[in-house]
DNA sequence: CGGTGCGTTGACATTTCTCAACTGTTGTGG
DNA sequence: CCACAACAGTTGAGAAATGTCAACGCACCG
């Protein structure tokens, strides 16, 4: 319970890496580890809010069944993201399930109810919060902006150009953290698409496609098929 | 300086409209007016953060410049939008260059320093915040739902059903506060999509489209339209 | 070695876009 | 009040993009 590595990884958290000391020690006091393997469920949609989440390693994805039994993939988690404040923070219950995706994947559970007494004693917390909360919803607005292009080719233009790259010999080179089919939902396209669209983009030159990453090698030419339809 | 209308304009906003007034009053005290003419930079990526902005009318373009010397646009924001927050409670400068888009363009600008001190001292303002904040979170993740369903009419149904309505003689009336149009830029189609959706629609019983008005006269349809593809 | 899952490719069906023409409304100026 | 332009909305025909289904290769893993 008292795991050093809790207040470790909320140390590391948007919301709470400005805090002092003291304060995230009161959080880790209220917060538990939590070990899944691929595939288990964390939580189902309609479920109590019982507190939110921090990723240490591994993955979670969010989804929402639908009635004819397909899932619609809502959102991917990773190392160093938290979930579900909102569902916390707001509407008592999950508005989604959250299964995790590699094994193991480690969390940091922060209880709710301890944890909004918190907000509401300590006049510290909420302004932290305020801060990161800021930058989610920029990079939800990008990825609004990014399902609006009606071409699947200028979404994953967009997308590309988004993903921190390391430089490497000739381009930027970005590693998947997810497997294609994972990223072709996450565009909203099937996986065909996908791959067809990566094999005539290696074929002009664009980028070179491999399995777990993907390199840029002519981004201006990206950059125009991101801002609209010309294809050229 | 002491314009009343910014306690107006501050008042409207989501982040602010359920203070009170004692809390609004200080808020526009440390608030001002300011009015560009298109094209007018308001700040330049990288300057310190002085403050953020709330929008009476016009509209601003966040843009980066990238080495290449083209621009990068990241987001337009309109009247009754805020921006600029994430930079003032996370990072200290502003991450990308704002320019005015329409003559004119005003705003109200709420000053960096003195915000974040009374959001330090008043233990009501940032709870404020973080409940707005996770609305509009939530209320994005909805639209990315939406946006992420691959078939015109799923995404339709889905925001029909989404839209606050009035009970009507048969159903429930929707006033669009959109031309036809752009509610289908909106949904990510086409105006002859959108239109030949809701005509086939009209044939079988399941709304009724107006010139400026939708009504919604079969829901539970709409909701298994919405759902899947099944598209029945 | 066989199984399982990812990724690719091909053939085909369907949706959706594009382009163009047409209607009806609204607003403007004579 | 009418003629006319401007614009939203509709409709049709054909083209293009994308989804579906099925088969296959290839890596990984027990």
């Amino acid at each position: 319970m008292n795991d050093p590595a809790i207040l470790e990884t909320l140390s590391a958290l948007p919301h709470f890496h400005l805090l002092e000391p003291d304060l995230r020690e009161r959080l880790a006091a209220l917060s538990r580890s939590r070990s899944l393997r691929a595939g288990e469920i964390l939580f189902h949609e309609g479920e109590a809010c019982r507190g939110f989440f921090a990723i240490r390693r591994g993955g979670i994805k969010l989804y929402r069944s639908t009635p004819d039994g397909r899932e619609q993939v809502v959102h991917n988690f990773h190392g160093g993201q938290t979930f579900a404040e909102a569902a916390l923070l707001n509407i008592g219950h999950y508005p989604v399930s959250a299964v995790a995706t590699e094994s193991p994947t480690e969390l940091v559970e922060i209880a709710g109810e301890p944890f909004l007494r918190l907000l509401r004693e300590d006049a510290r917390l909420a302004p932290a919060m305020v801060g990161s909360l800021c930058m989610r919803l920029i990079a939800l607005v990008e990825r609004v902006e990014e399902l609006s292009l009606i071409h699947a080719g200028s979404r994953l233009a967009r997308w590309l150009l988004r993903q921190p790259s390391q430089a490497a010999t000739r381009g930027f080179r970005i590693e998947l953290v997810l497997p294609k089919k994972d990223l072709a939902a996450h565009l909203s396209m099937t996986a065909e698409t996908l791959s067809r669209l990566l094999r005539r983009w290696q074929d002009e030159g664009l980028v070179e496609s491999e399995r777990g990453s993907l390199t840029i090698l002519e981004p201006d030419r990206l950059t125009s098929l991101g801002e609209g339809d010309p294809e050229a």
